[in-house]
DNA sequence: AATGAATGAGGATTCATTCAT
DNA sequence: GATGAATGAATCCTCATTCAT
């Protein structure tokens, strides 16, 4: 009857895979052009059509607030997972700030305003990193005095991670630690970590 | 092509403020809408058209190194003003710091990235603040040890210095700068300091 | 952004058609206000937005590409056809000569210049054109001798064609091929042609 | 009183120097750019300010006419010098066809409309290059016969004449006389066939 | 008479978003 | 559910033209 190609429809299954490919290509996308970059470019990316891009995010907000919550997930895992100290925590979060300049963009924008257009969603993905972070806080810890200095003093590595490649952002991170007189653990995504420590035991 | 009435034409005298007028309101936009704020704006905001815009910068950089290079000026001559010390530029830049955000994006970007598209003349200008500094950085000072140390420390604060009112950005500046320990001067625009040693005298 | 009643989308299925209202709304442009029309008024002839003229082609070379290809197109068509001599493409060569000013401008530029902007594509085109006419060039025809006759005949021509109706045009173009003593078959779209040819078997 | 520098006002001599040297630049101008040159780029390469261009030339056409009129009036000095025959008339017509990219466009515009822009003035110079030619056209020669032969054979040399170098163009020009069975004299501008001729007596 | 700044319309191009299929 | 075409608003940039000085 319909002798045109129709795309193939997959099924609802498609729908989930298509999603994560959404967000793993706006992860690829920001990486490379910024979080200003334009949608299309990650559907494209995606290997999917703009529409389904809509169907899964209502709004650019979203699309980014997706790429931040898989960051902020590793780091709570990170936290929650037996054993581990604030160094190792923030070893965690600094790769990723070292991996991703929308993850730094969100903890600069913090209650920051839409100077770097990223909105509410920051507040609340900032809050759950300073509660993942505090939780591993120890009575006499460098940054557990004053009610702020914690988020204040992620927000200063943010400020002092940048470079081109990703291991000149990791010696600047380690500088800007050094700085404020904070042990960090070794700088690794989460699941190595976990690897590690499965190693161990 | 326009036989309505022209908009008065008050000649050539009007350039000088009609520059005046373009850096003035761009450093408004930026601070309101950030460095990639539409440059028809920028022109509105002016009272003048948007030729006058490029008749005086040929392009978007050219505006931001306008609007920059004032503030940066002002560190420097803070910097060569007889008599004041390493805390007092510090609080010289931090002023500017909670003032303007494409000043903070300066910064931010160092010699680092176009992840913000501050490109290469924001090197140039970020040489001059660190010159401006170091001539008066103390053998022993906090940030006298590491080479990178200085700026990566400005890299910082910058990242901290977010919210939307300028109390709150200053407090969250001294806040920083006490995290790193280092002596921060009075939070001010060079003109007041100035105006301070002259009635010292 | 619009809240508006958005204008009929009729589906992928117009884009076919679309394209074809883009390639002869160009032609009458064209042919109105020559190559360096606007491409917004090619548009709206189309009765499109201007987003779908830049879907379908890259930029403005391409659209002149795409309407001139249809003129070379036929001129191939002719030259392939069985029966025909030399004087017979002319003729059908003669006819897009005088039918379309963007074709004029195409064979002036021969292998020549930026003169007119008509850049690189041009001399694919024009080369195409040159092929199909050697094909039927006998030994001893007025422009088989020099190398560049053939082109620089044509281009003559093209040179001659001038004037606000098809009429004068062809009259002044039928008078530059008898001023070079070159005979010419009737001023004809190849279409025209080919019924002929029906008709007489 | 008056201690800005106020540019030299060389009094009214100084207006047929800058008129000269509007002409000179228009003409420089359209060798490189072609017709549709920005005005402003005349003006700045004569070293005035573009008032000027406008108290000299109402409007565009009126400058392209200027630089056209002295092309013209070199071919009718050549027409009226003593001694000179049809041959050498072409000879210098097309020494200006192969110099000037605007002096083509003229004649190729011929009666021809706005296709390339060069309006009314277009006829009348057309005209008189016409008369000028015709003048020596003797009974008998090659385009002396029907009515429009003469002006015909001249659009068709201007067709032919394109390419990046003066050396291709002349090439090609003859070439296309050479098509036409017309004989020229050699392709040179009138004040060296003068200085010839003084020599010769 | 000359200067050159200002105006602002116009053209190119890009994208967010909608929607027929 | 997916596709990808269409829309059109927004932005960038260029110039023709006017006019205070």
């Amino acid at each position: 009857m319909n002798d045109e190609r129709r795309p193939t429809n997959e099924g609802p299954k498609a729908a989930a895979r298509n999603r994560a490919a959404l967000v793993a290509a706006a992860r690829e996308i920001y990486a490379e052009s910024g979080l200003d970059a334009p949608l299309s470019a990650i559907a494209r990316r995606a290997g999917v059509g703009q529409g389904v891009l809509y169907r899964h995010f209502p709004d650019r907000a979203a699309v980014a607030t997706a790429v931040l919550d898989e960051n902020v997930g590793q780091i709570e895992q990170a936290a929650q997972a037996r054993g581990t100290d604030i160094a190792q925590v923030l070893g965690v979060l600094t790769w990723h700030q070292t991996e991703s300049a929308a993850f730094i963009a969100l903890l600069h924008a913090d209650g920051a305003a839409d100077r770097c257009r990223v909105p509410a969603y920051a507040a609340a993905l900032s809050g759950r990193v300073e509660r993942a972070l505090r939780k591993h806080l120890p009575e006499g810890h460098r940054l557990a005095g004053e009610r702020d200095d914690l988020m204040i003093a992620v927000a200063m590595v943010s400020g002092a991670v940048t470079g081109p490649t990703r291991e000149q952002r990791e010696r600047r991170a380690l500088a800007a630690w050094r700085l404020l007189g904070v042990e960090v653990g070794p700088v690794r995504p989460f699941e190595e970590l976990e690897e590690l420590e499965e190693l161990e035991e």
